[in-house]
DNA sequence: TGTACATCAGTGAACGCGCGTTCACTGATGTAC
DNA sequence: TGTACATCAGTGAACGCGCGTTCACTGATGTAC
């Protein structure tokens, strides 16, 4: 069960960002996972329920993620990284593998207080695991993850919208420099 | 019938800003308009047209209030008043009196090709508007004009997210000084 | 000016559909003896 | 080791509901004579 479980939670977290929200059957994601949509309500309590552990898990594996490259590669580079996959085409045209905030953000707003409280403490964290790439003061470090994640959020969703690639590639490589000069800001933890 | 049609779009512009394309129900919005259901397929083809024309609508709009603006109080008056607006509590606690980006931008990639004409045709006059306020080459004026976009949507879409007011206005605060430096990257307009 | 008529915006009942959720059931699993 | 039984994850049919959309209708409006 606690495979099915987990399963779940994962095929949830990816569909969610690609389809949003609403967009998300609960018939259409146990059939994903394999499943009939019966079974679903012994896994879950609601799809509110369901959304906010999938919320929950789509900000933990950035973090993972992110983590993972400091203790590899350190964490100008792992921040770097992150900065590049970020701002890429590939993030672009691919929401489902991407970011949950430039993904379905602007619908956190008008869900329920679980779905809620889930999306701000994933982006909490995802802020505090950029936070900790700066030496700088918590206050300080905090600060400019906040402003490097505002910047790329905003950068992506306005993008989305964008049909010309070659227009979105300017605007991807303006926000990278922005990024770069936020960064510059602060001190880089060494490797 | 104009007058009908007017109060339609413009209701449905406000509902669409306060509970997502999704959250718009046509039953809902006729009866706002004090109408019955029945009677919106004279005037739109079909819920996605609506959505498409009112998204045109809430992008006019804004576009029209920075207009009024530089004509009575100049560019610099006009575009800091836009920014002070848009970094505000007011704007973070009302979507429907506020940005069609910050409020569904999210979801605009899921939608047909109407409403993404409509909402990329939006975004780029508002963009335009903005890069007005400056007297650079248009391409750096429209440069900036993104990159300001795209810190206020950032900015907006993660502190709604926030359930702490304080916070928000640190973030709002943070994100101000950000937009005042691109905007001193560029030469504005005189009076 | 007054009457007959055509138009068509708006009405409200109805449609099919997919949604989240429920529930009686089944059958594999693991424990008790 | 083998048998009987309880548990409960998963099944699949069914539910009520609200959605976008359709359509036969009504009645106010404006034109033609």
């Amino acid at each position: 069960m606690a495979r099915h479980h987990t399963e779940i939670v994962e095929k949830a977290a990816v569909m969610l960002k690609d389809r949003g929200i609403d967009g998300l059957s609960v018939a259409d994601l146990m059939q994903a996972a394999g499943l009939t949509h019966g079974g679903f309500y012994r896994h879950f309590a609601s799809k509110d329920a369901l959304v906010a552990e999938a919320t929950t898990a789509a900000f933990a594996s950035i973090v993972a993620r992110i983590e993972r490259g400091v203790v590899k590669n350190g964490p100008a580079s792992a921040l770097g990284d992150y900065v590049a996959d970020y701002l890429s085409l590939g993030h672009i045209a691919n929401p489902a593998a991407g970011c949950p905030v430039a993904s379905y953000g602007t619908d956190v707003a008008r869900q329920g207080a679980v779905v809620r409280e889930a999306y701000a403490q994933g982006l909490d964290r995802m802020c505090s695991a950029i936070a900790g790439c700066f030496s700088d003061s918590p206050a300080q470090s905090r600060r400019l993850a906040r402003e490097i994640i505002s910047t790329m959020v905003g950068t992506v969703v306005t993008a989305r919208a964008t049909g010309d690639q070659q227009l979105t590639k300017s605007y991807l490589a303006a926000a990278r420099t922005t990024v770069d000069q936020l960064i510059a800001r602060g001190t880089l933890k060494p490797k």
